[in-house]
DNA sequence: TTGAAAGCGCTACCAT
DNA sequence: ATGGTAGCGCTTTCAA
């Protein structure tokens, strides 16, 4: 069987409350014994068990990580910076994909009280208030990812959606477009209702007019579908998605209609994700840092988890405009 | 305090015995008793500790995901499959991101038999087969995917790739290609060596010339590199990539060399990811039923755990050729 | 059908 | 500087 303290113990010749000691550079131990010790426990390749001291009270050093979807470019980059974080301080982290359910969300929820995580981060947009804070109540350290909830005092790192459902606007304003198409998702998703906020606030007092589509959605099909809608609809020059699978789906939805972009119509993203690189033509879209969103968020968890309190810092990233081939000025009509 | 069987055992006048095997469903409780444990398990919001019953000698209900990158868009699909496989039947999976590199995997694999994983599954293409045999030894149960060790008692599921390599040959050859370049992944990775031997083996007997790149690559940017060589020294028609994102790369090579797809040249990718549908022209791809991939591995390694004894099978999932936009009879010369 | 008690492997307090 | 020991919360014989 694999080798405990007793038996690293017993092979020294001293307590297993020295052994634990040296284990956790805790208390003086001389070095002599020290060195028995490591010695010994390199000898019979001794390996602490993270479970048996987890139970007798220490972190666990894993951390729950919920988010829509896995299998989603944004959160698959996001995933990536948050295991890089917590690699780097010897966490690991367990990923949750909820699809917007709210009982899959519940149950990995309780899955993860269950297995005592230190700490959490919700990356999906719905997570009720009282939720969170039955857990922060418990102690299960949180924060938040692209969202905040006004009022509570939970940590959060988001982008400054705000800011870019504007940079796209400008963009757009600037290269003469004045009738432009909305393409959302469910405004109930806070980082959604943000950039359209911003949107909307870059057009306000210039002689644009927006249309948003009634429906909303998430993936490449939506966006396919709710283009078409809107280009039924609506006399646009420019259409916005609020993320990149959208506009993905928007630009095939063109094609399908034989609607050159961006000579006939401009198209805008948001994310940039490695989907807005590699289509054709290359999407302009608003760049959020996606991969530092991910670190910072569970740094700041960390951060709280180590420190013993409950994360409540609020960091805010910048998104950019990243301009490709996908904008241009709108088509000179007779 | 969160309440323990202690605290229900308490309330309902019995020992912690009884709870636990209510908890559990073993041993012979009464009807009576059950009830009353249960309503006292409702009132006081009990919630069992994974922690305590792992070291008490059961499953943690967790396993380790080893893969070269979890953003990667065949990686995150294949995790999850895997996920939804593990949710289903109450697991939690641990991503672990080795970039292919060695130590990465060596930190992991230690904090994976540190937290006491119930099993583990290998998606990376090199760890080397001792590491594994020490693990099984010391009763770690591991499923290998997309690669197996010959003579290595280790259960595994894989995509036929030899197939998959010859699909895209047959479908190249009966185009009429005849001088086709391959711009592969590393061999000593078991998938890719297996794909260039079918893609031989099919051209085997034919008057068609192949020609594989010297060099080789995973991403992107290498791709188009390596097409860019490629096309610099070789008379091709047709270009295979092991890999959608090194085809993705090959497509952007063409497009800055002014190479029109498919009419001055063939491109078929490998794999079937997001990527190869969204990019024009659509990419031509032998499909793997990544999703089902990690369902399956993570299903067998389940069966393994439950059953306390390692996975010895294997499983063999079929490829089939999916013909899009990129690929068509070679551009006639003079 | 139920319970007492001995662990599981480690931490931390209190002595020495 | 070191050790004894009481937990941490649960599972599992073995008796009753």
């Amino acid at each position: 069987m694999k080798a405990t303290i007793y038996d690293i113990a017993k092979a020294t010749g001293v307590s297993i409350a020295t052994v634990s000691k040296v284990l956790n550079n805790t208390g003086r131990i001389s070095e002599a014994t020290r060195k028995k010790v490591l010695n010994a426990i390199e000898e019979l390749g001794y390996e602490k068990s993270a479970i048996a001291s987890a139970l007798a009270g220490k972190n666990t050093y894993t951390i729950g990580f919920l988010l829509p979807d896995i299998n989603n470019p944004f959160f698959a980059e996001v995933a990536r910076g948050a295991e890089d974080a917590a690699f780097e301080r010897g966490y690991s982290v367990l990923i949750c994909s909820t699809d917007h359910r709210e009982e899959k969300e519940r149950s990995y929820l309780k899955t993860l009280r269950h297995k005592r995580m230190d700490g959490l981060v919700i990356a999906t947009g719905t997570t009720p208030r009282e939720t969170l804070e039955e857990l922060m109540d418990e102690g299960v350290r949180i924060v938040l990812m692209s969202r905040e909830i006004p009022g509570a005092l939970i940590g959060s790192v988001m982008v400054d959606n705000h800011r870019g459902g504007q940079l796209a606007a400008e963009h757009l304003l600037s290269l003469g477009h004045r009738k432009i198409g909305l393409i959302m998702e469910p405004l109930s998703i806070g980082s959604a209702h943000d950039i359209f906020r911003g949107f909307q606030k870059a057009a306000e007092g210039t002689d644009a007019e927006l249309f948003v589509s009634k429906e909303t959605g998430f993936g490449i099909e939506a966006g396919a579908r709710l283009a078409g809608e809107m280009l039924a609809r609506h006399e646009v020059t420019a259409l916005f998605a609020a993320n990149d699978e959208l506009a993905v789906g928007v630009l095939q939805a063109c094609r399908e209609r034989g609607i050159r972009v961006p000579e006939d119509l401009s198209v805008v993203g948001y994310d940039n994700t490695i989907l807005s690189r590699i289509v054709t033509p290359a999407l302009t879209t608003v760049a959020q840092p996606i991969y530092e969103l991910g670190r910072r968020t569970v740094h700041l968890l960390m951060d709280g988890i180590e420190n013993e309190n409950q994360p409540k810092n609020r960091e805010v990233l910048e998104p950019r405009l990243i301009v490709r081939e996908s904008t241009a000025p709108p088509p000179i009509h007779r």
